[in-house]
RNA sequence: GGGGGAUUGGUGUAAUUGGUAGCACGACAGAUUCUGAUUCUGUUAGUUCCAGUUCGAGUCUGGGAUCCCCUACCA
């Protein structure tokens, strides 16, 4: 038996036939595959970014090739360094190792200037001094071809001196701007004489005054690619549009180009391929609705827990490895899918559950007494038992807890009325506490609400680290159903559980009323205080994992998992909860 | 009377390019379990539609439907 090849996607499948047909390099030779991502620094990266770094750095890193992280930096009115900041540490965190420096588009301007005034020489660029408005007009709809400027057959010499004084600060914002000559009347829009340069007197992050004109994308894009000799240019579905006009300016400059020539060589010439984006149930990728809830103080910033933002979903506990699976995963293709949001939860789980370290917890305490704790022993004793760190993993080892009279049980582990397929603790009861005792329920108290106050239990000493007791005379042995967490009163510390739920309550918000704020869900966030966490967890123990960005991460038993957050002191603990875990009894709960 | 792209179980994704429609998640049922977790087993359900070519079509041809993208001096 052999396992049948992993299938390959159509972007590894193309350049599995460019290698082979040897189109960037001798036959066969699989470095010469390069990528890049080319985040614009103006904002935070979200999940779907992260789809295209673990994409690009996954292919490089597969063939062999380079992978390059490139700021496209064409917009000074719109870019700040804190981005690109955050975006290199995000980045760097995904794992996606950039070779050689951080590039710029900026750093281009100068070629990318020289090419643009080759092909005014080419009568193939003309400058425009049009006001915006009447551009606009003459493009035409989807249905009406466009009309020409009037300036497109002015002569080169005089759109070359245009283009000098464009560059120089010669016009105000808006005054002028460079166009290539293509066609007014082809159906796609993009071909109607696009604007290669607009000017904007602004400075820029990184070259300051130094430019007055500032490249489009669609011009600056291609030649930010080849002048790095990306062989893959990977983009999203919306630019397929635009990939006639990105092969149109290469070609544009490599016309008349070749050996003899007076503009030189032929420049590289990368192949822009194009697949879905990631999108998620319950969210959006829109940036700009992203910096909308910020703003407008939704959510309490761009690393809020709740984002999907990387930083977001790092300080929610996610960690690369769960990222990387759920995004790669969902699939390169070119259809636009809608992701499950379980997918990124279940990744999470997978990943966490064979590495995090189990820890004890109540999130919503209720006091439980032994009452027999006395009649075997000194009552305030307290008993060391062991419990597992990892059941998955077994260096991991164990650890001690403490065991002592009076306990914390979660609230809803106990019903005073407990329906038959309620395998927890009820009036009569017997259940196992983790690693400790069997417990029966003799008694509880309550307040006047009827809200339960105290649950009192005997315990079995025979039980000791939660085995079953031996069989008895008739060699029956007694089972029990249930197996609860708890923590010791005795031994605990006190800590701020915050439980989020998808932002959300729509699978496509804004669908509904077309307002996405009409879809916000109000119980997004819940922080509970006074949740109850076994001491052990305040300082490491050599038993966790070294985690890369220094989070730590843990299972609380039969709750879910749960990082610190970044606020998080030893005097103020605050855990975040990642995510739950499956939970087939809250469904069982459901149906009736 | 515009152009571009897409469509395979509920969701997502494969199918050696014309040869048994597979996988994952979900749902359901069961087994194991000191986490109602994990793990394991089984069940469920699919080629957008209509024609055509062919011994044979998810795959090729013609026509229809539906969805996404395109009229920034944004990327």
């Amino acid at each position: 038996m052999t396992d049948p090849a992993p299938a390959r996607h159509f972007i590894q499948q193309i350049i599995d036939a460019d290698i082979a047909s040897g189109k960037w390099g001798t036959p066969g030779d699989r470095t010469v595959v390069t990528t890049r991502f080319p985040p614009e620094p103006n904002g935070y990266l979200h999940i779907g970014h992260a789809k295209s770094v673990c994409l690009n750095s996954g292919l490089a890193k597969e063939f062999g090739g380079r992978f390059y992280l490139r700021f496209d930096d064409t917009n000074p009115a719109k870019e700040e360094q804190e981005f690109v900041d955050s975006i290199c540490a995000d980045v760097e965190w995904l794992g996606g190792e950039w070779h050689g420096p951080v590039r710029f588009a900026s750093d281009y301007f100068p070629q990318m200037y020289e090419w643009a005034v080759e092909l005014i020489q080419k009568g193939l660029a003309y400058v425009d001094e049009q006001p915006h408005d009447k551009i606009r007009e003459q493009r035409g709809s989807l249905t009406e071809p466009g009309t020409p400027s009037p300036y497109r057959d002015r002569p080169i010499e005089e759109s070359l001196a245009q283009f000098e004084k464009m560059k120089s600060g010669g016009f105000p914002d808006g005054g002028a701007v460079l166009r290539a000559k293509i066609d007014m009347a082809s159906p796609n829009m993009n071909l109607r004489d696009p604007v290669m340069y607009r000017v904007i007197n602004k400075p820029h992050h990184r070259t300051g005054s130094t430019w007055h004109i500032y490249p489009m994308y669609d011009w600056a894009h291609g030649l930010e690619d080849s002048i790095e000799g990306i062989t893959h240019s990977l983009c999203t579905l919306e630019f397929e549009n635009h990939r006639p006009l990105y092969d149109w300016f290469i070609n544009a400059i490599n016309q008349d180009r070749g050996p003899g020539s007076k503009f030189g060589e032929k420049i590289h010439h990368s192949q822009q391929i194009e697949f879905s984006r990631y999108n998620l149930e319950y969210t959006t990728m829109s940036k700009r609705f992203l910096k909308l809830l910020v703003d407008e103080k939704h959510v309490e910033g761009w690393d809020d827990p709740r984002m999907i933002t990387v930083a977001g979903l790092r300080r929610r506990g996610y960690t690369r490895e769960a990222i990387r699976n759920a995004v790669i995963e969902a699939g390169i293709t070119k259809y636009n899918a809608l992701t499950d949001f379980t997918k990124l939860e279940n990744a999470l789980r997978d990943d966490l559950n064979t590495r995090a370290p189990r820890r004890m917890g109540v999130l919503d305490p209720v006091k439980l007494v032994i009452t027999n704790w006395g009649d075997h022993g000194d009552p305030s004793r307290l008993e060391e038992l062991p419990a597992i760190n990892n059941p998955e993993d077994e260096s991991a080892g164990t650890r001690p807890v403490k065991f002592g009279r009076e306990l914390w049980i979660e609230r809803d582990d106990f019903m005073i009325d407990p329906p038959k397929k309620f395998f927890r603790l009820g009036p009569g009861r017997e259940v196992r506490l983790r690693y400790a005792y069997w417990v029966t329920c003799t008694d509880f108290d309550t307040d006047a609400d009827g809200r339960v106050t105290e649950i009192r239990c005997t315990y079995d000493p025979q039980t000791r680290g939660g085995d079953a007791p031996p069989p008895d005379a008739d060699g029956n042995v007694r089972k029990v159903k249930g197996t609860l967490h708890w923590v010791s009163a005795a031994d605990c510390i006190d800590a701020t559980v915050r439980l989020f739920d998808r932002l959300f309550t729509e699978p496509r918000p804004g669908k509904r009323t077309g307002e996405i704020l009409d879809d916000l869900n109000p119980d997004s966030l819940k922080t509970l205080t006074g949740c109850k966490l076994e001491r052990s967890i305040l300082k490491p123990t050599p038993d966790e994992p070294a985690w890369p960005d220094g989070i730590r991460r843990f299972q609380l038993e039969r709750l879910g998992y749960f990082c610190f957050d970044k606020a998080s002191t030893p005097d103020n603990p605050i855990l975040n909860r990642s995510v739950t875990l499956k939970d087939s009894w809250a469904k069982e709960a459901a149906k009736s």
